[in-house]
DNA sequence: CGTCCAGTTGATGTAAATCAAACCCAGTGG
DNA sequence: CCACTGGGTTTGATTTACATCAACTGGACG
């Protein structure tokens, strides 16, 4: 079912989380204990996680890489709900389904964990249910801004958004550097916008010299003051 | 801070309670405890339940109207995130702030439970805490479709689907009779349209044959399975 | 009987989509 | 080493769905 090789290797699951970016925020959970439970995948660019419907068997959380989660229409029309950068939670929001497919943006590498393992721990601590709980209820808050984003935010409001959301998460030495591992493409179906708009966007705000580019997957924030006030529709 | 008037009145909720839509849901979730935890708010149209920002002291539950929840910008564009039909919890996925405005639609009643009293459940009874977790988990689903929806489907399809989603909710003897509370700038702010947009795609559907209207607020499935099809994107 | 507000309909404007054509690399292979 | 691909990106011309601006309707209510 998984268009990507994986391995049971204990072992390598606790190097890779001693690498975690925030391993605090994982103790403070009581989830520790995950590091000896998972397994790891690897994906390469493109390949497909899970399948909006397939029946969630697994959480995943992103080592290295960025994943996509996307919803189709019939005809092909495509949104992608969210990217998951190094240290993201994945699947966390499943009931039974889940209800969005999950792909690689370019390649990657995830630690999935049993749903049946981390459901009796659910069960025997209500702490680890409240973390659980925390991370749906932030995920919902997110997609109540994007909501916002979508139905009411022009196209250069949007990517000022984006670009501050996708800085802030993606922990880099510098702060007002940002690394977009996606296509104009993927950027474009998560905001709402045609390819060609997302870039004629993003040359609107080079000559308003809020942004430079050193490369199309490479940015820097020039003016983070301005590029927030558009970000909130100011 | 509650622009609405409120009594506790043990006894009411009670009453209340006998009246609920799907008692079984709640007596399953074994929330059935909670009718005799709670107050009742009566609210008159447009008053304001709680505020973005707002510490959430409350989970409510709509008894008898319609809520809206909301976010704003700066300038005034509002987002309508969802409407909230008798039977609805509100502020289930609040962590320690509300992250939308609630206002009633019209005169409405809902019954407010104490935050603490309920988390004290949670923390002693894994099932409501898994019970809450599937309403977020069900409501951040809800979310994902919606953006779907406002990024990628055109005002006829919006349309579709909100009034099926509307005809699905709010439980009739006729289900192809829909109850519209809500102004068609509620609408509009809810699908990312304007209050002309909606009002001349409600004039489509009507002269497509799909829709017909005893009254701006009180409609009529025709045909089921068009609309079905539209609110798909086919 | 006027006032008000939600709803509707019409005329016009515009942001973004669509259609189309380069352009720019990173591979690949002669 | 250079020509050749091919996928992603960028820029240009045109179209369009929806927004905006504006006027009118019709029921509710004092």
């Amino acid at each position: 079912m998984l268009s990507a090789s994986h391995r049971d290797a204990k072992g390598s699951v606790s190097a890779l989380a001693a690498a975690d970016p925030n391993p605090t925020q994982v103790d403070e959970s009581g989830l520790g204990i995950l590091d000896t439970l998972g397994s790891v995948v690897l994906l390469t660019r493109d390949a497909t996680l899970f399948r909006e419907g397939d029946a969630a068997e697994f959480y995943y959380k992103v080592v290295s890489g960025a994943v996509r989660s996307c919803k189709l229409l019939a005809d092909g029309r495509r949104h992608i709900t969210d990217f998951f950068l190094a240290g993201d939670f994945i699947g966390v929001e499943a009931l039974n389904t889940h209800g969005t497919t999950a792909e690689a943006v370019n390649d990657a590498t995830v630690v999935r964990y049993e749903r049946g393992m981390i459901d009796a721990l659910v069960s025997r601590s209500p702490r680890v249910g409240r973390f659980l709980l925390g991370r749906v209820c932030a995920e919902l808050s997110e997609a109540r801004s994007r909501m916002l984003l979508l139905g009411r935010m022009s196209a250069r409001e949007r990517l000022a958004s984006f670009l501050l959301r996708i800085a802030a998460r993606s922990r880099r030495d510098d702060r007002d550097s940002i690394a977009l591992p996606m296509t104009r493409s993927d950027i474009g179906d998560h905001l709402g916008l045609t390819t060609e708009t997302v870039c004629r966007t993003f040359a609107e705000l080079k000559s308003a010299g809020l942004i430079e580019a050193r490369s199309p997957h490479d940015l820097r924030v020039l003016k983070r003051p301005a590029l927030a006030a558009l970000a909130q529709g100011i």
